[in-house]
DNA sequence: ACGGTGACGACAG
DNA sequence: TCTGTCGCCACCG
């Protein structure tokens, strides 16, 4: 799309996330440079819509919370995926997080 | 052109 | 430990 802005950095690096790993805004907006702009990412996740294949389930918060899940078609939907790629969830919550955690290199 | 908004994060109390 | 507040900055109306 037309989006050469921060935007389109964003989805590039969640589409590199691999199968059964997920990452933080946090830590995509540090791998942009601008850590303390993770609101961006995350604002930037709320335009995905607009981008297919995009696993933006493997985005979380840095709690491993699923803060984004009511964005979802369901809110059901984020765990369910994620639980499918061997993430257990509770409570909305990633279980062993920082196991299953990746950073952007 | 301007201000509100927000899938966050860090810090203060 | 937990809750509240502030900063951050691109996008949209």
């Amino acid at each position: 799309m037309k989006n050469d802005n921060f935007f389109e950095k964003v989805y590039q690096i969640v589409q590199r996330i691999p199968y059964g790993k997920i990452t933080t805004y946090g830590a995509i907006a540090n791998f942009l440079g601008t850590k303390k702009s993770a609101r961006l990412v995350g604002y930037a996740m709320n335009s995905s819509h607009s981008i297919k294949n995009l696993p933006a389930h493997r985005v979380v918060n840095r709690n491993g919370l699923l803060t984004g899940k009511n964005h979802f078609a369901s809110s059901n939907l984020m765990q369910e995926l994620l639980e499918s790629e061997g993430i257990k969830i509770e409570n909305n919550k990633v279980v062993h997080f920082k196991d299953h955690l990746w950073i952007p290199s």
